[in-house]
DNA sequence: TTGTAAGCGTTATCAG
DNA sequence: CTGATAACGCTTACAA
């Protein structure tokens, strides 16, 4: 394991001034004649020499990492974004460091000052800090961010958002279209800006029918685990159903939540969508796999980490540096789950 | 956006030496007076220091910093493994790196390359590189390497393993003691040592009690999505239907195929378990969630990353470095998907 | 076109 | 206990 070898010895051997072999070896575009160059990559070629970033990095106080800070990478909605930051990120020869703050904002704030220490330029983020006191401060003294998912109050930096409110807003309005009347919505706890929005607009299409609202919520949120969602909807669906004149659909703040539903209906021998129609939210792949398939709003999760992404990027290449604020738009996805009322 | 400030702006400041602001800086054990100590942590305080850890990096030759090289995020059994990495890896402060090779050798190469020189030494890689030539070249000039999931000859690394075949071998004789007699087997392409080792354990089980291997194999790989191993599980299922005298049982590589069985089966009229059984293979959260919940084999995703990450920051703090090879044994996870032959 | 030398921010060695 | 000072590996004025 001795010493990996560096500019200086390539100059060394070849007989040059470590200056010359740096022009070189970084692709600058500085002139130096063919021959010293070409004799310069046979030597770094023959040697196995391996560039220390560490040294660039230091010197042009740029270190071609991202940061990408999510509730979990375990919740397939965010392993899809995380898939398109990387590709994107990939194409621009970065790198990116994951950083799962499994819903505790103290988690968020160490991973956002250890990023910065480590020179991180670049950071994509659905914060669930309430104040985000220190994400503010950072952005103050350069830090580029992109906030996704989750709004942050702040200018100098760009947003990417999806537009909760009309996703819940199209929801509701597509069951009630198909005829529903008593709609139950259960959601998790409603300790986050875009479930609150998603609620609202349930709230708002119901109101606007002149129906009135149903509400669930889960009581309170466990560390982010996939299956726990899925019990909260079994459980939530059992409030519904005890109530003596039930809905006759159910609308889930997320897709995860409408299986349990769906599972909970199910085993209660009630038929999806013959006796109860259920929506869900999100539109992960998964929602196509079960039976019967998951009509759903989709939110463009791989689309999504692409364009934040991008987005950060160009932030940081520093060109027009207008901080953009960009909404993304709802989709109904119809499948099976949700049908006609006779 | 002005410069941020370094120690020897605190040693100015403080008017001490910048030795010594490191000193408590770094929180080093080297002696510095109680005065000059807290005198120094107070301006540090005061004047919103932030480490360049660059610089240290670069002095200490470490970058806390780990590499992670898998297939897909996208992939539910990786975003759990991902999760126990990070996990164990943030107790020790240490960043995590995420590269997905899409199955793409020259990606993961790439990838490879670009964290060994940001000097990055430690990695664990699913790898699904041939030949593996760079990685055991780089493992020579003293990268920690952990190889998950997939097998690679060499020394100087541990390897966390899994008994594929004896997971496909339990699965096969799971169906049998339930008397079915014709199980059919479907898998992804056989590319891959781990795909093969399931088939083994299948085919051992199947001969051992003098029954007939059936197999369907998927005909190319695409970019790793999930939706397309669901599809391929529908097709094969197809095929296996066609036979006159089609099988009892239907036990699938994977869960998210055995979820395209099901489909497929349910979608034709034909009862699961009742008329055919269905068994998957590694044990994802989503298999409860299904209908009916997935009898399957589980591997320990979550603990697996956790168990590399520890077993990874161990060699790297250089004690024993005995590498080790630990083989993680399947587990039968009985739900509703299989039923006894009457 | 090439070389010299001064850093980037930190730690570590050595002397005081 | 504290302070100079020399690295770490690289880039980049500035000089030649």
């Amino acid at each position: 394991m001795k010493k990996p070898i560096t500019i200086h010895d390539i100059a060394k051997i070849a007989n040059v001034s470590s200056a010359t072999v740096s022009r070189v070896l970084s692709n600058s575009d500085y002139p130096v004649s063919k021959a010293l160059r070409e004799k310069i990559q046979r030597i770094a070629k023959e040697e196995n020499y391996i560039p220390n970033l560490l040294g660039k990095q230091l010197k042009t106080n740029s270190s071609m990492t991202l940061g990408v800070i999510i509730p979990s990478i375990s919740n397939p909605f965010y392993s899809s974004v995380m898939l398109g930051i990387e590709e994107a990120a990939r194409k621009k020869n970065f790198h990116v460091i994951l950083c799962n703050s499994l819903q505790n904002p103290e988690l968020e704030d160490e991973y956002l000052k250890t990023i910065v220490e480590k020179q991180v330029k670049g950071l994509i983020i659905s914060s669930i800090s309430k104040d985000k006191k220190l994400l503010k401060s950072f952005i103050k003294t350069g830090l580029n961010v992109v906030a996704m998912d989750q709004k942050i109050d702040e200018e100098n930096l760009c947003q990417i958002e999806f537009d909760y409110r009309k996703g819940g807003y199209l929801a509701t309005k597509h069951l009630i279209a198909k005829g529903h009347r008593r709609i139950g919505y259960v959601t998790s706890l409603l300790d986050r800006p875009s479930r609150r929005s998603i609620f609202q607009g349930y709230s708002d299409a119901m109101s606007e029918s002149g129906l009135e609202a149903r509400i669930e919520e889960a009581e309170s949120e466990e560390v982010y685990k996939g299956i726990y969602e899925f019990d909260s909807g079994k459980k939530l669906t059992g409030n519904l159903l005890s109530d003596p004149n039930p809905p006759t659909a159910i609308f889930a703040c997320n897709d995860i939540m409408a299986f349990g539903v769906i599972n909970e209906l199910t085993l209660r021998g009630i038929q999806v969508p013959d006796d109860i129609s259920v929506m869900g939210f999100d539109g992960i792949d998964f929602g196509q796999m079960i039976h019967p398939p998951l009509t759903t709003i989709k939110q463009p999760d791989y689309e999504m980490g692409k364009l934040a992404c991008t987005m950060l990027l160009e932030m940081m290449g520093g060109d027009s540096s207008d901080s953009l604020n960009i909404m993304l738009q709802p989709k109904l996805v119809e499948r099976e789950s949700v049908r006609e009322r006779s």
